[in-house]
DNA sequence: ACCACATTATGGTCAGACCATAGTCGAAGA
DNA sequence: TCTTCGACTATGGTCTGACCATAATGTGGT
């Protein structure tokens, strides 16, 4: 038997050799948001594959938010770069959640940091807040679990927004996302949502006041009581 | 013209709809890591759909890290349910972030968050730091810029694993993994890496030592050792 | 100018074929 | 009986060519 120097012959599908090629022109030639691709028929002739590959690439792509394909004809159609990772990434948690790869636990531990952390960041920089107080308004006038979960989310994405990272942000709002069903049930179990009103006002008092601490401190205290089976 | 009670007609395509399905006998029927999902031809036959159809959905599903498809005959051919979010979400950042619709310092923000936030847990957990002090070797070892941040990644992602939560070591993970070739040029031009290693080596002491807040610090001078133009 | 219809470029879908790969099974031989 | 080797087959990977739906655009008539 070769013992050595075999290497294992690398399986290269043809939409990954695709995909590699559609990446390398968006590198190298500087393509950016709103340019378009070629049409998936003169992609797959200039790069003397099927049509097939070329669109099992464009889906791949789509699906990391990267591309938006349009049908019909005219400047808005065919493949257009994009940049929206909030859609994939939701999608990615909520499937790897479903699988129980992750426990809830785990999420709720990283919705935490987050929120944290952005929070800190939001009253630091004496952020807007008037999406915050918005999502306040809307809770208060909410008639069900599904609907102040609705706003709940809001409210929350709304800090990640206001710490100014576009990355952070999309993860909060992934999370959010893809835990959606477990914050409608967890609302339900509260009842008596007073108590997150007041850590929601007090949340957005701290941001305001500009103390990252106390923004901070009332983020963790605030989960401890929405999911009160989860810190003991 | 009509005001009221339209809504635009949602255009599902058929392979949203596979999707759709094969998310619904995920959660449904509690497939989990391991099962094997129907061949590609009898599931188009069940669906009533082609199988081009079939397969934008198992390349949707493989790209989000939820499938792995073999071929083949056997027990191991098919498409088998996994679990690998991390290819995913590297995959993703670096799109996003070549179409500069992320920018770099955001990036290093959430890694500086998320590494804060692990050590702190891992010290608090006094949780095994052999990975740490086995990279801290590795880098020691190194004889190019190349190397060394092999194993800087690594004894950063082991930071994270030590945190205990596999999400935020995934996140970790993928965040390194898009930004290496800025991480080789940021070691290059810091030239001496004896400040880095001054640092890590003060991580690992405060996580043995189990004392988060040091922790914490340990890690926030470090990234601006390392990333000397991005924290004036 | 304006409107109605034909044209066309685009993605979406399908059917069917062929190939490469890797277990499975059975027959031939030791 | 056991082993070995070749045929078989189920699987994904790829390609071709066709047709449909959509939406902008051209074109002609009023």
């Amino acid at each position: 038997m070769d013992v050595s120097g075999w290497r294992p012959v690398k399986r290269t599908r043809t939409f990954e050799d695709v995909l590699a090629q559609i990446e390398r022109r968006i590198t190298e030639d500087g393509l950016t948001v709103g340019d378009r691709l070629p049409a998936e028929r003169q992609l797959a002739e200039q790069l003397g594959v099927s049509r097939s590959s070329v669109r099992e690439a464009l889906r791949v792509l789509e699906t990391l938010g990267v591309v938006s394909s349009q049908v019909g004809r005219g400047p808005d159609a065919g493949a257009v770069l994009t940049s929206r990772p909030d859609a994939a990434l939701s999608d990615l948690l909520r499937l790897h959640l479903g699988l129980t790869g992750l426990e809830l636990r785990e999420v709720i531990d990283a919705r935490l940091m987050i929120e944290q952390w952005a929070a800190a960041r939001a009253a630091t920089a004496r952020a807007d807040t008037s999406a915050l107080a918005a999502a306040l308004t809307g809770m208060d006038a909410a008639g069900s679990p599904e609907q102040f979960v609705e706003h709940d989310t809001a409210f929350h994405c709304a800090i990640a927004d206001a710490s100014g990272n576009r990355l952070v942000a999309a993860i909060m709002r992934s999370l959010r996302d893809s835990m959606r069903k477990y914050s409608v049930e967890a609302v339900r179990q509260v009842m008596d949502t007073s108590i997150l009103r007041a850590d929601h006002v007090r949340i957005l008092e701290a941001i305001e006041s500009g103390d990252p601490e106390e923004a901070a401190r009332a983020v963790s205290e605030h989960l401890a009581h929405a999911y009160p089976t989860l810190f003991r």
